[in-house]
DNA sequence: TTCTTACTGTAGTAATCGCTACATTAACAA
DNA sequence: TTGTTAATGTAGCGATTACTACAGTAAGAA
């Protein structure tokens, strides 16, 4: 506060570095997991020595975790753009059409589910970083989630919410491995699951209001 | 054919070694995946030098596979003992019986799945014998829930059959990584993914047969 | 011009990786 | 007893791992 130095300016070619990194080690921990993601691979890819890495992040845990963080940033960034696109929709509307934009995120950024699961599945002994970094967003996704089904499905209670959120969750988490390994129709998927949330609401006493 | 020996009797300790590298591959590849599978710790798990390990798979690769084969035919074991137990059962009462006996199969039998899962989010340059070999594993299962799905929704066509298919295996993934680190309750998730499945039956024209 | 800071390049560490060569042991067959 | 074979033990291979020490460079501040 006192000499009030005007903030020093992030050296250009250090922020363009970082971002370098960043992208390199995300497309390959999306590919390999965290073990699979070696500091000398991600030093090829992104055309910087190690030490510019270990400059950049303390170590490897960090250097996911900050993947993991920026991913999720842009994802939800993403998302809201798209959200919105659709004011002026009926609660029922929007649920749909939400389901079908997140199909199509899920193809576009297939990297961060990928290596967010991945890390999910690992149980290392010493729990990494970024692995409780992903946690983090889970359960922000499905209090989203929960907030985004209360306001379709209005009159049902708290448990049936939970379960509705948490199964649309895991379909979600289930259709895009089932895209990856099976080559299903992502899109198809997404529909179909909705159609099974509105009927699980359904089969717990909803009424579907008259539009 | 000639000289009718024997059978030559196998060694009862490589047996037992072989089953020994198996269980403490099977359990370190379940919590750490392919590339956190070190030979090493498989040999300190099992008590077994690394010699031993390569004298009976060719390498770490086919070890993975092994364990794969091995794990996924002691569960459909399990499930074939468990399927034997309710002859007798109505269509929808098989389904739903089908259902928890799923969910309970994968709280007791965690690793096999994901191993499996995590071969399957994992894009390495080389496919691994294993993964291809878990993918097999998947094929039958579908097949095996489309059978089962046919005969409970008998009036559906095969597209909605393949959809609801596709759907329960999604669910039944998402599900179990649910589980794994929300910690939520596998068995409710079950049942609200058999009454969502019956749901999107329902709005695909299914009438439920009067039991 | 001189000093400071931000980053990069070079070269290396010890530890671990998958895997192998090879001698040794123990059980069985002849 | 002798030979054969299944399996283990010991030692070590070259490559790769995460990570570090440290000198060099370039840009901005004074």
């Amino acid at each position: 506060m006192r000499s009030t130095s005007p903030q020093r300016k992030t050296r250009a070619n250090g922020v363009a570095s970082r971002l370098a990194i960043l992208d390199a080690a995300a497309h390959i921990a999306g590919e390999r997991g965290y073990e699979g993601t070696s500091i000398n691979a991600v030093s090829e890819r992104s055309g910087l020595p190690a030490s510019s890495i270990y400059w950049h992040f303390n170590n490897k845990d960090e250097l996911i975790a900050a993947v993991i963080d920026r991913s999720y940033s842009d994802w939800i960034e993403a998302l809201r753009r798209l959200a919105d696109q659709d004011t002026e929709l009926s609660a029922v509307e929007m649920y749909s059409s939400g389901m079908r934009q997140s199909a199509e995120q899920l193809i576009r950024f297939p990297d961060f589910l990928r290596l967010g699961l991945m890390l999910t599945l690992e149980r290392r002994p010493s729990e990494p970083t970024a692995r409780q970094r992903f946690q983090v967003t889970r359960v922000e996704t499905l209090a989203r989630l929960r907030r985004y089904l209360r306001r379709v499905f209005e009159s049902l209670g708290d448990a049936e919410i939970e379960q509705l959120a948490v199964l649309t969750l895991a379909g979600s988490d289930g259709l895009f491995i089932a895209a990856e390994s099976e080559g299903i129709d992502i899109a198809d998927g997404f529909e179909t699951l909705a159609r099974a949330v509105m009927g699980a609401a359904v089969s717990f006493g909803w009424v579907r209001p008259s539009s």
